[in-house]
DNA sequence: CTCATGCCAATACACTGTATTTCTTCATTA
DNA sequence: TAATGAAGAAATACAGTGTATTGGCATGAG
């Protein structure tokens, strides 16, 4: 590796933006999960001292904020469905589908406010789903139990997600049989239900489950819909 | 501080085992959050070295596992109530005590199987409250969608605390007119029905937001165990 | 041409999880 | 009783972290 083979170093500092940071930041977090992102990795991505991020962002916390926005603008659909119930279906399915493609969305999805311009204008599509249908009050709630469902759904099919990858085993083998510790918890007769169910129980992929709570949180919120929506009438 | 009144060290290195370790953890967790929690500091709070702890667990993640068992022997009930609907909102309930107890618990909750003696019980005690009120399936959905729920409410509702704490405001004060940055996004007029809900809604307390959003979820799941319930009359 | 200002890079610090090496102490055996 | 072995604790070491501080350098104005 002589001087020669060495591209000479750029005169000039390479131009810098909080787009770019962020983007350097996700593509390493999609390649090794959160722990793989660090100030330095990323700004060294960017052929850039680390020192340099600090203009930009002020710690650390600050760039996972940015992430998390930044994701959330792929949840955003195209244009939103007239139909409320099928609105909160799909804003609830891209959440997902977005987590899915990001996996460490789930290690930071819910764990603070998402205030970003993308978090907001997520929580306006779901609100404006079902704004109208009634009082402000019975929307709030039912906005709330409904992302309150997905939101702690999606981290738990990506915990087992992680886990099913680190053994190497599907849940179901891994809980009936392979799992030694579960097995022998299991074979004390002190979880007879638990038991049941992971011996009895048809298990189902991730998706139809998810799909399914959905389902019943949204007849939830259908039947408070019909007896809340005193509002509409007064205004 | 002179060598008089420092005790002599210890002969013979301090005992030590798992219960003591988690115990440290804890209690730093407690005090500064998980952040506080390093292995050099528990190992310092049993006057031990750090590389000791390495005999009980073999890595960090593995003594948050321990942590978060310990805290769910604390969401078992001395008794479940007969009545089903009770005894999930009861572990609902204690679950999310447990939470603001332990705040830490809101970082960990969900981010990976619970596979402890206490995770265990915790989800047996869960589907032994529906246990024969329904085929093994619908129970298995009915339990996965009530503590989606409301593990997803109680990461929301400590991360706002968290946001409440951090800023000094209460989250009314905050978005209504003391946050500047979310001030300036709702007077843009780009989330119309965001603004009306944060103008217009009445807040609850979040003991209530979550108890409502919980009977909403238990609703559904009462309207599914009427039509589910084909395995007991089978067996 | 000189000087001031703003930015970038380098250095520095305190701390992390964990691997490896060194030392101490006790039980066992000769 | 002395020597030897094993075990377990302590110390050291390493590569990495987030961020504060320092130093230099290029560009603008006067």
């Amino acid at each position: 590796m002589t001087v020669w083979d060495r591209p000479e170093p750029p005169i000039r500092p390479v131009p810098l933006d909080r787009e770019r940071i962020v983007a350097a930041a996700i593509a390493l977090a999609d390649e090794g999960g959160l722990g793989a992102v660090s100030l330095r990795k990323v700004a060294a991505r960017l052929n850039a001292g680390p020192m340099r991020l600090y203009g930009y962002i002020s710690t650390k916390e600050e760039l996972f904020d940015l992430m998390v926005d930044e994701a959330q603008a792929e949840i955003l659909p195209d244009e939103q469905p007239g139909d409320w119930r099928e609105a909160l279906r799909v804003l609830a399915h891209r959440t997902r589908r977005t987590a899915l493609r990001h996996e460490w969305l789930a290690d930071l999805l819910g764990g603070r406010p998402t205030l970003g311009p993308n978090g907001l204008a997520v929580t306006e599509a779901t609100l404006a789903a079902l704004d109208g249908l009634a009082d402000v009050d019975t929307v709030m709630r039912a906005v709330e139990t409904v992302s309150a469902y997905f939101t702690g759904a999606i981290r738990r099919e990506i915990a087992n997600l992680r886990a099913e990858r680190a053994t190497g085993l599907s849940k179901r083998d891994w809980q009936r049989a392979s799992g030694p510790h579960v097995t022998r918890m299991l074979a004390t007769g002190r979880f007879p239900a638990l038991a049941k169910a992971v011996y009895d129980g048809t298990d189902v992929d991730a998706e139809t489950s998810f799909a399914t709570g959905l389902d019943w949180v949204l007849d939830a919120v259908a039947a408070k819909l019909k007896s809340g929506d005193a509002g509409s009438a007064v205004d």
